[in-house]
DNA sequence: TCCTTTACGTACATAGTGTATGTATCCTAT
DNA sequence: ATAGGATACATACACTATGTACGTAAAGGA
């Protein structure tokens, strides 16, 4: 027999809201730290203090509980990258550079490198990933390399390029530690450059 | 009651040898068109026509037999890229050079990059996948780097971000045209040039 | 006050992993 | 040559996790 620890009514809207926000809580924590297929909906319910019927309610399976922390999560860093580069002036490639160097910040903080860089992509499958991506955070990315005048041909692949080589540097600084940091920033100046500068093209 | 349906006698060194590589290929095949978690053992062990025992046998449980598809698949693209390096003469820019358009190539054909790229990292662990790749792929890049004069402090980070900027460019190559590839490569050669030239660093 | 909807909790069907066990064949030592 | 272990599988079972069907109580409008 199942009795409430808190006799709070839980069944109106605004409560109901806050165990879906408690659910989503529980479930950034446990994805970031043990990775998709290591947690169990049973753990993401025990840690938010209800059964798997309310996590199932909420979010309709498993996937679409991490597509939401995946959502929030993104959201979040956009949110940093944009506010960034509008409060880096009017010129758009120092735009661009502020923007990287937020969203490389931002994506190294509060565990959102290993939900969104690592495991999104193949947890939610190539094709919603890349959509959820690119209406969110590569977005930014091209349309500022379009603003600073990047070849039209080239847009689409230095966008991808650049995306992975930040990615792959957040990974790299979330691993080390924060001298890391630094080198990272100073090699993604470099590459924001190469990717500008049309005279560095070719062998 | 289970019959055999070829009546080879299947348990001597060489056909035991014979059957653990159909299973490998089995799981690369499988692993790389739908994944890892959509596919069971018993997926592979029908497509290599032996049971669920025999996968089990040879190699210990499923992220074991993912790593050795993995391991299988990383050694081509090394070999390859290899190859291309050393028939490219002596000049470290020029393999340098080769070296990471090879590797472009190699991993976007017979289905590589989703298990190497996209599964690997996340199925085995960022621990296991690192030293897996810093043994057999991402060293040769560092070396190559290091030998044509990269500021060693910026090393290891130009290392991870070119990495990631080809990982990329792979993923958005399979899932694109051929006319990505193109673009691609011309983008490759931009990010390889700013590693290397330190006038293009800060802004 | 009734009646529908919402918000959960519970029970169960199903699938997939891993393991224990059984058996036939190979290999080696005597 | 053969006995005895080791190898190469196949089979059966236990356990876990997912998803779904169903039950219940409270909320909110008619």
């Amino acid at each position: 027999m199942y009795v409430k620890e808190d006799d709070m009514p839980r069944a109106s809207a605004a409560a109901a809201a806050q165990t879906a926000q408690d659910i989503l809580a529980a479930a950034i924590d446990l994805f970031s730290e043990h990775g998709f297929s290591a947690v169990s909906v049973d753990d993401v319910a025990r840690q938010a203090h209800v059964t798997r019927g309310a996590v199932y309610h909420h979010y309709n399976n498993k996937l679409g509980l991490f597509s939401a922390a995946a959502e929030k999560l993104q959201n979040r860093v956009a949110d940093a990258v944009v506010a960034a580069a509008e409060n880096s002036g009017e010129d758009p490639l120092r735009q661009l550079r502020t923007g990287c160097h937020a969203f490389l910040d931002a994506i190294t903080t509060e565990s959102a490198a290993r939900i969104l860089l690592a495991e999104a992509p193949t947890v939610l499958g190539w094709c919603q990933w890349r959509r959820m991506d690119s209406e969110n955070s590569v977005v930014h990315l091209r349309d500022a390399l379009e603003a600073t005048g990047v070849a039209p041909h080239l847009l689409e692949a230095t966008t991808a390029q650049l995306s992975g080589a930040m990615n792959e540097a957040a990974l790299w600084i979330v691993e080390g530690g924060s001298a890391d940091r630094d080198a990272a920033h100073e090699v993604l100046d470099r590459l924001i450059n190469a990717a500008l500068d049309p005279s560095t093209g070719g062998p």
